[in-house]
DNA sequence: GAGTGGTCTAGACCACACT
DNA sequence: GTGTGGTCTAGACCACTCC
């Protein structure tokens, strides 16, 4: 049998134009299987910390190789979008049970020996009209409706972060200072189990500001002292943006640990 | 044939050992090929820039199938020990040729159409003995030798980014201002080609830091403005520490980007 | 034991780069 | 055309989890 495109090829793009000069780029195989499971979990066919079927069923299902559909499972993965289990399954990735509270928080204590101790207080939560700025990063209109949170992040009580963030108003009907207080567990997996928005991956830009007045007060610092501005844009399936977040760090008792390679 | 360790089996740990208690725990065959072929890197059989040999060809001398070769190349890749080029080969990834000048510096102007801009001056260069501090943080004895650099990095003739840099004197044997001056291309690709040293991976701590008065002047900023403070530790091979460096950041038109996933 | 993911193999064909 | 990596398949067996 020959290995051109079986039953699963994705309907997209150029499926009409018989011959298109500039760019058929046909993806392999894998990839459009990866597409195809992307799907189902963008559409919710399987919830985050549900099961997907097995490798078998689903080649089954697209009429391919074992083989395939593991290669397309193993770049989702790495993607962190689904999580496999040695004799148990392949789940979708969830925030809601995770341990790591604070996944992606990169914050570390310098004297490393003290592991826990992390606690948050919510401060304030409201909704308003989206200024020019935050619209035009989360992909809305100026004025649209954004929930606005702004929180602190203690180590052992004392304040270390202080959180502004900024949701799309209409993801986040009904969320309240309640909700956000009463949730045990990371807020990612309240935003995923109340509405429905995951968060995939994001992008950080950092700074070193100096302290206004108001933020000295919450951080218990003086005014002008040196802090590390952590701004944040997190996006859901498709790179669409659902979460914009500005952090300011006290990072006299602490780092920000980063990877290169 | 059956599956079980073919001649390929890497010499390690418990050979001697007829039934560990604790942790037996061999590896696949991929991984096991993935060890003997970071060997050949390390040991400078295959230098960066140069083709490894052939997918079918390691197959052949490690007497495995071309798939599980790919399996361990496709690791190496992905830590970017290796480059895959189609139609081409395998090569040993190098940061001598690299298009990317300042691949691991990942800061970037605000308006970002600008593109290049970036050149460096290179303030001191000399040998000394390590303090107890940086003698810890590279593996090294208290008063060993290490070479200290200062340099400056402009953006558009304005100073940007303040690094020392300390490396073990005993692996920079002959390193000198002059060396630096006139190396064009990235400072790793020099380490690579002139002392055999290859950066394979480092660790960031970030915090905000207030100038001091010398830094203030070099990097052309108020006493007391807010820094970024970088702190990379370098590893090669093994994991082995071989560059210490402490940059500060003028953020003020740039900031430090970052992916979280 | 049944079901799942994890490893390994062998062989076919495709896409790309050089010559 | 030859040689390289890239994709796809089919089948075998291993390792782990749960019943």
């Amino acid at each position: 049998m020959s290995a051109t495109l079986p039953a699963a090829v994705v309907p997209g793009a150029d499926a009409s134009a018989s011959k298109d000069p500039a760019a058929p780029a046909f993806s392999p195989l894998y990839q459009q299987i990866k597409a195809l499971i992307t799907r189902g979990l963008q559409s919710g066919e399987w919830r985050p910390g549900e099961a997907i079927p097995s490798e078998a069923e689903l080649a089954l299902r697209f009429k391919v190789s074992q083989g395939t559909v593991r290669k397309a499972i193993d770049a989702l993965a790495d993607e962190n979008l689904l999580v496999r289990r040695q004799g148990k399954g392949t789940f979708v990735a969830t925030h809601a049970e995770e341990k790591t509270q604070f996944r992606f928080l990169r914050l570390t204590p310098d004297d490393e020996g003290s592991g826990r101790g992390m606690s948050r207080r919510f401060i304030d939560c409201r909704r308003q009209r989206a200024s020019t700025d935050i619209a035009r990063v989360l992909d809305l209109k100026a004025g649209d409706a954004v929930v606005q949170i702004r929180r602190l992040l203690l180590f052992r009580d004392r304040p270390v972060v202080l959180d502004d963030i900024w949701l799309p108003g209409h993801l986040f009907k009904g969320l309240t200072a309640e909700r956000l207080s009463e949730n045990r567990g990371p807020m990612y997996g309240l935003f995923e189990t109340e509405f429905g928005v995951r968060m995939i991956r994001a992008e950080e830009k950092l700074r070193a500001v100096a302290a206004d007045e108001a933020t000295a007060r919450w951080l218990d610092v003086p005014v002008g002292a040196p802090l590390l501005s952590v701004e944040r844009l997190s996006m859901t399936y498709g790179d669409k943006p659902v979460e914009l977040r500005r952090g300011l760090y006290d990072t006299s008792a602490h780092y920000y640990r980063n990877e290169l390679s």
